[in-house]
DNA sequence: CTTGGATGGATCA
DNA sequence: TTGATCCAT
């Protein structure tokens, strides 16, 4: 009942954009905030210092690289780097207080929850993101012109099987450019599969620039800097996540997939780590993901189970399907603590002390849950580890939870330890225990929210089918991409069919690859899931082959930078190969050492050698070491790089879809520096011309490679005086945040009881949502400072979509939101109402646990974000796949 | 004298 | 539902 994952259809398994974002040494970057006398230095930070300098729980990337790691102790980290800061954890009550990790964790999770309610918490310092919703909107506007992608926010991101984020940007513009080429497609995917696989790169770079976007928002708000992977999937986004960091970001193209799998040991997968994970290399006899292709979904299910088959089945072909399951707020709140060896409790006044120790810190907690997020637990779970006869046993026991001090938790804790325990006391003695307790623990859980509603969903799932976009339930894709109005690929092809006499040039090259795409031959229709010999799905990708002669000239060129690439590449081959190739290939099989990719601290050129050695098996021709990959990437898609560097003029931008697309913003080209390739190539032409030496080059690095110092990309927010990126989506969402402070912790009691009012107006006027014209809501309007109002407004200007929407009638174009007071743009309201609904569900999350849907695969469970008059409409289909109860039924309730 | 502590989520019988 | 166990950070 209370939780279980969530998945999504098969159908859609390419359709999400997720993203998973890691804090970089998360514990380190706090106290370095806390202490910014610490900046700079290396710094461990050690629980329970006493014994060996303490645990080791976090360790800087300053220390890292002298070669300090966790699984030290920190005397050892003493050792190895006599400069090292330890921190210490504070203790609270004799016990490790991590307070300050959760606060801040819960810091960076609000900056993050203002760009998509569809977040999910993974832990103190991660979090998975389902910005499909965000992808397809822009996308949906890069076509209509009204969106461009600036290549100077991909600084720090990486493509897995790529040198540098310019060669992947330019393979996506040359398959654009040159749709006949991807015929391979065909070959490797279901064709149902098609369409998405051909949108793949497109939108996962889109995803990639919104992370930039995203993580730029943590680094201004709270100072922390952080990774993310990019990926069509939580497992996939988890593995990019880990193989650029810190403060890096990276896509996992769905073309590389197998050929990293082909040398991925199984261990590396979010869940086989452990025992699971050997088990099968034991069965299997396998030790890498790939090996995996050669087994029937049967085969599977018979040497594991049905269910772990079918999951590693997909696994292995990089395909998961578990949603994003919206959750802010955890579902248990516990503490433990070790007592080991001698420190084992053997007495009953010992126990009593710890367990009120334990129930003192719960129940702090338990009441500052309560201010923020108005629910209580009545669950609580005492757990503890006897050593009986050498072996650990453990054990625990559960009681319902009424009262909330300190003195009755460690009361029940007891006696549910004393009632349910055989034979707790020695014979014949009260006071002592029969066997020594080497652990314990307390936690709680099963919230309710505390307002009355006690049915857990039933207020969410409410309110998602009443509002227009339901983003926080189930996947946003699924609905989208079912849904025959859905904006990409039919408006394309039905526009494409009605201005066939028009204007050739307004047919973009990416509505043409559609266009192209539709008109080939299906292929015979086969399950993927069940048959036997589709084992093609993903093992069979041919290596990247030469292009085709490409028509445009823009697509000539590049093709001609990659041939001057290759040269190069050839030079210096050598120099990546000999020290590379060994860590993926020669890496054991999954043991208890664990991420043996950070350990050495050396990410930097392991990650190097990590592409290296998957484009070598790829065969892929783009392994140069590139020595300036922002530099060509601006290059590689400038047009006016393109128009500058070519004695012939040809092919107007507009014929190509990615040279109107990215938009060159600064083309003063400055040559960017990385520092892994500096560090092989240091007289590599770009560094060597400017003949500079470090100074210069770190300056130019980290001007680049830290966007807020770029001042051209940014305006300044007069009314918190903070640098804001320039574009539409960017000042949308910094204003948002300002309205969101304003519900400070006192307003949140009353909001929340605004949206219960909400809750019942809604049975009778479901559509007062719609967002139409009201002339005179400007009441509570916030007086926004005018010269942000003016940036904002002009920026939109540019932005407006080229053509009106038929359906609207174009009357004023601004109109004010009735939540705020708000004016904007008519076209901007539907996307700034879901903002409030995002808040006001944010709220209603507060309340009470995760929302449970099972996605039951139906067609359509969302309207898209298009069409914002338009009543939602449910389908029945995706209704009878809910488990949860109609909504007619609540209504019924209230 | 301990061989990663503290914490949270999930699965399965 | 509960309790034991596993997994991950």
């Amino acid at each position: 009942m209370s939780s279980t994952r969530n998945f999504i259809n098969i159908s859609n398994k390419y359709d999400r954009v997720i993203l998973l974002i890691d804090m970089d040494c998360f514990y380190c970057q706090v106290e370095e905030k806390l202490d910014p006398s610490l900046a700079g230095k290396p710094i461990a930070v050690v629980q329970y210092n006493p014994w060996r300098g303490g645990g080791i729980i976090a360790v800087n990337y300053a220390a890292r690289a002298k070669g300090v790691t966790r699984h030290m102790r920190g005397d050892e980290a003493k050792e190895q780097c006599p400069e090292i800061e330890l921190v210490k954890v504070p203790n609270v009550r004799e016990k490790a207080d991590l307070s300050k990790y959760r606060d801040a964790g819960k810091d960076v999770a609000n900056v993050l929850q203002k760009f998509t309610n569809l977040l999910e918490r993974a832990s103190v310092d991660e979090a998975y993101l389902d910005i499909t919703a965000e992808v397809n909107k822009r996308m949906e506007n890069m076509n209509a012109g009204t969106f461009f992608l600036q290549p100077e926010i991909l600084v720090n991101t990486f493509a897995v099987g790529y040198e540098n984020i310019g060669l992947y940007i330019s393979e996506i513009t040359s398959k654009i450019s040159n749709p006949c080429d991807d015929d391979e497609f065909s070959l490797s995917y279901d064709v149902d599969d098609t369409p998405a696989v051909r949108k793949s790169d497109l939108r996962l770079l889109i995803g990639a620039a919104i992370c930039s976007e995203i993580r730029a928002a943590v680094k201004r708000e709270t100072s922390f800097e952080c990774s993310a992977g990019i990926a069509h999937n939580k497992i996939l986004a988890k593995l990019g996540c880990g193989m650029n960091k810190p403060n890096k970001q990276t896509i996992l193209p769905l073309s590389q997939i197998s050929s990293l799998f082909v040398n991925l040991p199984v261990g590396k997968i979010k869940g086989l780590g452990g025992k699971f994970g050997f088990d099968v290399c034991e069965r299997l006899k396998v030790k890498y993901l790939g090996e995996l292709l050669n087994f029937s979904e049967v085969e599977l299910q018979r040497k594991l189970d049905g269910k772990n088959g079918s999951w590693l089945y997909l696994m292995c072909r990089g395909i998961d399907l578990e949603a994003v399951t919206p959750r802010f707020y955890s579902k248990s709140i516990g503490c433990c603590k070790k007592f080991p060896g001698r420190n084992s409790i053997t007495g009953l006044k010992t126990l009593e002390h710890w367990l009120g120790e334990l129930s003192k810190e719960i129940a702090d907690r338990l009441e500052k849950d309560f201010d923020e997020n108005n629910r209580r637990a009545k669950q609580m779970v005492v757990g503890y580890v006897q050593e009986i006869n050498t072996e650990d046993i453990s054990s625990s026991r559960s009681v319902p939870l009424s009262a909330y001090d300190p003195e009755s938790i460690q009361k029940v804790a007891l006696e549910v330890l004393k009632r349910n325990t055989d034979q707790f006391f020695k014979p014949g003695n009260d006071l002592a225990l029969n066997n020594a307790i080497k652990f314990l623990s307390i936690s709680v859980g099963k919230f309710e929210s505390n307002n009355g509603c006690n049915e857990q969903n039933t207020l969410q799932q409410m309110f998602a089918k009443q509002k227009k976009k339901e983003p926080t339930v189930s996947c946003p894709s699924v609905g989208e991409q079912n849904d025959p109005s859905s904006d990409l690929e039919p408006r394309i092809t039905l526009k494409d069919e009605q201005n066939r006499q028009g204007p050739v040039s307004k047919t973009t090259a990416l509505e043409r690859m559609f266009a192209n795409q539709k008109a080939k031959p299906p292929r015979p229709q086969e399950s993927s899931t069940n048959s036997d010999n589709d084992k093609t799905l993903l093992n069979e990708i041919p290596p990247t082959k030469p292009r085709t002669t490409p028509t445009s000239f823009f697509a000539a060129h590049l093709n001609k930078i990659k041939q001057q690439k290759l040269i190069e590449s050839q030079k210096a081959t050598t120099i990546i190969s000999e020290e590379d190739n060994n860590l993926f290939c020669d890496e054991a099989l999954p043991t208890s050492e664990e991420n043996s990719v950070s350990a050495q601290g050396e990410e930097e050129a392991q990650s190097a050698s990590f592409f290296a050695g998957a484009a070598q098996i790829h065969g892929s021709p783009t392994k140069a070491p590139s020595t300036s990959f922002f530099a060509r990437a601006i290059k590689s898609v400038s047009p006016a790089a393109v128009i500058e560097s070519s004695p012939i003029k040809q092919d107007p931008p507009s014929t190509s879809f990615f040279a109107r697309a990215i938009k060159s913003v600064s083309p003063k080209a400055k040559p960017e520096a990385n520092p892994k390739t500096l560090k092989r190539k240091p007289d590599s032409p770009e560094i060597s011309s400017t003949n500079e030496t470090t100074s210069t080059y770190q300056t130019e690095y980290a001007e680049l490679a830290t966007p807020e110092l770029r001042d051209e990309f940014y305006i300044k927010c007069e009314t918190c005086g903070k640098k804001i990126l320039s574009d539409e989506e960017s000042i949308q969402s910094h204003q948002d945040h300002h309205l969101a402070e304003e519900l400070s912790r006192q307003q949140r009691e009353e909001y929340r009881k605004e949206v219960q009012t909400k809750i019942s107006q809604s049975a009778s006027q479901k559509k007062s949502k719609t967002p139409t014209v009201n002339p005179n809501a400007a009441k509570k309007a916030k007086p926004n400072s005018p010269k942000v109002g003016a940036s904002i407004e002009s920026i939109m200007k540019f932005m407006q979509p080229l053509t009106q929407p038929d359906d609207i009638p174009s009357t004023s174009a601004q109109v004010s939101c009735d939540k705020c007071g708000k004016a904007m743009h008519r076209d901007l309201m539907p996307e700034h109402l879901d903002y409030h609904y995002a808040k006001e569900l944010q709220v209603s999350l507060n309340r009470s646990d995760m929302v449970k849907v099972v996605v039951g695969g139906g067609p359509a469970l969302n309207k898209s974000i298009k069409s914002p008059g338009v009543p939602k409409k449910t389908s029945s289909s995706a209704v009878a796949a809910n488990k949860s109860k109609p909504i007619t039924q609540f209504f019924s309730q209230l």
